[in-house]
Parts: structure tokens; sequence; C-alpha cells
DNA sequence: AAAAATAATTTACGCGCGTTAAATGTAAAT
DNA sequence: ATTTACATTTAACGCGCGTAAATTATTTTT
């Protein structure tokens, strides 16, 4: 970096002997210019350091070369987990992601969508609460703006959408258990606003009676985010109670699982599949916790990487074809069984 | 909103019967135009919905309404929690919060900087890695942009810092654990790259002799941020090899001592305060998960909120008064003592 | 070698808004 | 009613870059 202060692409274009349109053209997409040109600007580059104003890059554009990307509640280790994900895919595609986080309130999901609307992104990969989602404001926002979902499905959307298989996920666990010891109960919130939670609840009444069981569904009260907390007081009572008429409980997803061994530890029950123990619990979802939890957590593993690679390269290819015409396609992923000891 | 569709502040100018000056004005502070005028805007706001074009506001600026804020890792739940109270107290104040995780890589503290340099924020909020910590890019980048530093302090940093008392913390837990039950052994890693470890172990060291008891230290190998894996395989080993002196370890961080309670499960002792227990565990800053381990997680709370508030409103104070030149000052809020179940 | 194809340069305009200076308007204070 | 202080309007420029058209230079093809 010379002393000189390099002001604006002007300034640049003079000292690196380069005219300002071949410049612009470079910083907007670098292989567009010749190799020996590229190899000079590169050269006065190092010598000078000098970046675009990306204010003013964009404000003529149409569109940037910005991804919004907007997940339910970054609290929560999966979607931190598969919104990083989805940041990685952006970022090897020469995009630059913007991760936006709802806090977990469904309204928060709109004006995060208004906001990134002011920021003219090439596309933008949602997450949808589900129920709790503006339906109609995701369906405008996608007549605008390329989008994909992922994650979670909104009915009837137009949108392409990327997810877990909830129904092979489910099956497979529900088989496990089934071949493995007593028959399970699910455990869930009562009025759960995830669409997976649904899919998941059929899934698990599906399965139940391909084997030849009777689905046992507990429905527990409770609303947000805190399903540790509801796992371990709601599901705790039943515990007490001894409303399980099984030995054996699936949780809809690890958190409420998490919740649950707490307070299975507190009632001074032992879980796992030991001859000595008194309980099963698995979870659904491979929380990045369910290694640590006491005892470790059996679970479904979704394929975040797969999700995430997928749903990015869907918007990819949906910005490039400039046609969000495309028929709808929806991919799933299966999940794998991750056997640990709690069932 | 009506069918007009409004494409610049010209227009709406003219639909809206204020002069555009007037306008510009309005977007950029509403309290600086007359309040009867600010309601003829909002007005008409309310008919036409026009929103600013972004880009081309920020361009002329030297200095946006945004607000950089840098965390070392957004995966790790204490930066989450810590990372959106700071992110609600700029909007709070008007501001546009840019949450930036550095997904546990020193390099690319250093590249957050850079890019958010290129966005001219207004200020920026950096909680530092610390040791693996660019300092010069640092020191750099504070000389250009107010910058704060929370959670974890540069040492002969010239810029403000607001964090917890790691010897009050420290020195309130040890008290509490020396005067129920046998004195603690200190469990950390080998070469703690944050700051606050390394004043933990300072503040364990004080403690210990004021109480008159010999510290034990135990350092494991191991680096990153899997803390828990850590925490289980090598805190396992030891508990298994009978290293501890006393029956009761403090943890460097609740991450650990998570991985320490999945270590003790499964090695079949019992984690707690009770007569019939084998070990005692206690743990620092609240984890969100700390009150759902078995046992429940002793240990200390920091006050995140006091933290974010204070970060944010120093930083507001050196934008407001210009003078980044204001004496540097450093703010600790005190860690308050959690008793739960382990300890 | 000349012809054809591709790339870079020159010139020039416009985007949407910040901002300023002078003129005009409005409200508060004497 | 007049002065004073403050708000708004009018008019106009510039920011840094995107982009287009016409020209010139360079490379590739024949």
């Amino acid at each position: 970096m010379a002393p000189t202060k390099i002001r604006n692409m002007e300034e640049f274009a003079a000292i690196s002997g380069i005219s300002r349109p071949t410049l612009s053209k470079y910083f907007n997409n670098p292989d567009s210019v010749r190799k020996s040109t590229r190899q000079r600007i590169e050269a006065a580059l190092e010598l000078h350091d000098y970046r675009p104003n990306v204010y003013a890059m964009n404000q003529n554009r149409q569109t940037t070369r910005n991804i919004g990307v907007i997940v339910p509640n970054l609290a929560d280790p999966f979607f931190n987990e598969i919104g990083r994900a989805v940041e990685v895919a952006c970022i090897e595609a020469g995009y630059s992601p913007i991760l936006l986080s709802s806090h977990g309130k469904p309204e928060l999901e709109a004006e995060n969508l208004e906001s990134l609307r002011s920021l003219k992104p090439a596309g933008v990969l949602l997450a949808p609460f589900g129920r709790g989602s503006d339906r109609k404001a995701i369906e405008k926002f996608g007549k605008d703006v390329p989008m994909v979902l992922f994650d979670a499905n909104i009915s009837d959307s137009e949108a392409s959408f990327v997810g877990t298989d909830n129904f092979q996920s489910v099956g497979l666990i529900v088989e496990y258990l089934c071949r493995s010891g007593e028959p399970p109960c699910l455990f869930e919130l009562e009025t759960p606003s995830n669409p997976n939670a649904i899919k998941r609840r059929q899934a698990y009444q599906l399965s139940m009676e391909a084997h030849g069981f009777v689905p046992h569904i507990f429905q527990v009260k409770g609303s947000g985010w805190n399903f540790e907390e509801i796992g371990q007081s709601e599901g705790g009572a039943l515990i007490h109670d001894g409303a399980f008429p099984t030995n054996t409980v699936l949780c809809s997803n690890d958190r409420l699982a998490i919740g649950l061994l707490s307070a299975a530890y507190k009632l001074g029950r032992k879980v796992g599949h030991g001859a000595d123990c008194d309980i099963r619990i698995a979870g659904h979802d491979d929380h990045p916790f369910s290694r640590f939890t006491c005892p470790s957590l059996t679970t479904i593993a979704q394929d975040y990487a797969a999700i995430a690679e997928r749903a990015a390269s869907s918007l990819f290819r949906i910005i490039d074809t400039e046609k969000t015409l495309s028929e709808r396609d929806e991919t799933l992923f299966e999940g794998k069984l991750v056997l640990r000891d709690s069932a």
C-alpha cells in the first residue's frame, strides 16, 4: 500500500493505467476482462489497495450480489448451523450473504423481508416459521425476488423448497425403537407452529400403524422457543404421573428431549436402553449438544450440509436463468439414525 | 399503499407536497423537522409507502447509521445472547446493527473489520478473540472508526472496554465452594486464547490463597471451540484417573463444565452437593443450557444485558462527541452466583 | 498477410440522494 | 404590530459508479 490514498475509481484508473469502464467491468466480474488486463489490475491493487464504494456500486443496479438469508431464530443451534452452512455456500458462489434472524418472532420475519427488499438482493433463502408466517407477504416477496424456502415448507407456495423427509426420518427411528424395545410414545407441543412438527406427527402415526402398534401422542401446552423448559416441566409431569403407556418416548425435536432428559434425571429415572433403565428417550435433529446430554441422545441427524448446499444452488439457478417461472421443485433429503445411549 | 409507485424522493416530494430537502432532513432525523411537517410526511408515508434508496443515501456520506457488531462465534450461545442484546440496544438508539461472526477463526475477525470498513459504519462494537486477534489491525481500525470492545479486553488498547469483573465473579464462586465443601480445583484449557480465561485463573489462585488453600490447576490439551468435547474427553480422563485432589472442580467456563458433567455421568459418578454425591462441578457464564444439564449447573451469571447496554451507550457517546480522544474507560460488571444442583 | 473477432478506451449521461446558499415563509417574543 | 428566530422552499451542484455508443487497439483466425 503506497502512501497515496485512492479516493475513487477514476483515480485508480489514472494510477493503474486502466480505463475506468474496464475497471468497472473487472470489479463486477473479474473474468469478464482479458487475462493480461486482469493481472495488471491485480498488480495495481496490490500496490494501492483500493476498494470500490459499495453504495455507489449498487445504487444504479436493480439487483446486487447480496443474498438474504432469513432463519426463525439464530439462537437455536439448529438454525445457527444451517444458516452458517448456507452462508458458506453463498460465499463460495461469489455472493455476499446477509444472515438475519427473526429472533423467534414471526412478525419480525416480514420485517426482515422488507428490510432486505431495500438492499435489492439477488435472491433470498428463507426458512419460514410456518404457521406463524405471513404467507401473503412471503408469497408477494417471492414474486419480486428470487426465493428458495428451506427447512420448513409453506403449503401451496410457488417457491422451491429444500428440506428433510420427515416421513423417512421418523419412520426410521420409529422402526428402530419398535424393533429394539417397546414402541414409542410421541411427545410434542400442543400447537406446533412448525410444519415439520406436523409432518412428524403424521409420520409417527403412519409408522406405528404400519408396525401394528397403536400410536400414543402426548401434546403439552407451551409456546415460544423455550422448548427445553417445556420439555422439562410438562414432560416431567407426564413422567411423574406415569402417563406414558410404554417406556419409550420419541420427542418431536432434540430440544424437547433435552428438557425431558433433565426432568427424568431430577425424578431419579434412569434413561437408556440398558436392562437397568426405566425409560428410553429419543429426539430428532441431532442438536450439537445431544452428544453431551446425560445420557447422550439417540436422534435423527438431518443433512444440514446437503440441504444448505442444495437450497443455495437452486437459488443460483433461478437467479441465473432469470426464470422464477421454472416449475416449482421440492427436494427432500434423508435423515440418518444416530444411535447413542438414551434409546 | 396507493397503486402509484414512487420511484424516488423527487416523486414523493411532488405527491406529498413537501420539498425534497425537507424530506431528506426528515429521513435522516425525523426530529429535525417541525412537528406539523413531520405529521404531513408521515401521513403521506401511510398512503404511498416510499422508502429512500439505501445505497444512494449512503454513498455521499462519510458515515452511516450502521453499527458493526463482531463476535468471535455466533454458534456459542454466550456470544449469541450478548450479540443479540447489543443488536437490540443499537436498534433502540436508532442505528442499524450489522451482526457478524468470525466463526471461531481469528483471521476472520480482521476480515470482518475490513468488510465493515467499506460499509462506513458509524461505529463498531467488537468482542475480540484476545490472543488470536490481530492487535495491530484492531488498533488501526479503532483509529479510523469509533470502537468499543466488550467481553474480552485487549491489553494496552486505546479503546474503551466493557465486561465482567472476573476477579469478583471467580472470587464469589470460590468462596462459596470453599465454604460449602472441599476447596475447588480449577479445570481449564492449556493455552487459553481468551483473556477472560487468563484472568479467571489468576483470580482462582488469589482467591484460594486468600482462603488459606493451595490452588490446584488442571490444564488440558485442546484448541478451538469444541469445549464440550474437550471437557468430556480430557476431563473424563482426569476423573477416571482420580487426578483431582478434592471432590470439587471449578471449570473455566460452562461449556467445559457441560463436557465434564457428561464424562462424570458416563463414569457413573454422581455429581452434586448431596451426601451421596461423588463430585461437585461448577462453571462460569450461565450458559442457556446450564439449567438443563444433569444435574443442573451451579455457575456465575454474567450481566449480559448490562454489558451490552453499556457497550452500546459508550459507543454512542463517542460517536456523538466525535471525540475518540476521550480518556479510555473500562467498565466491569459484577457476576452473580447461580446456585443449582451440581455444586 | 489480411480479415474477423474480441477487448479496451474515450466520451458522456444518469442514478437517487446529500448538501448548500439564498429566498421565502411561519411561529414565537417583544 | 413588529422584530426575531427558526423552518421550508427553490435552485443547483456533486458524489462514485453503472452503462451505452462509437472509436481504437489487440488478438485470433483464415
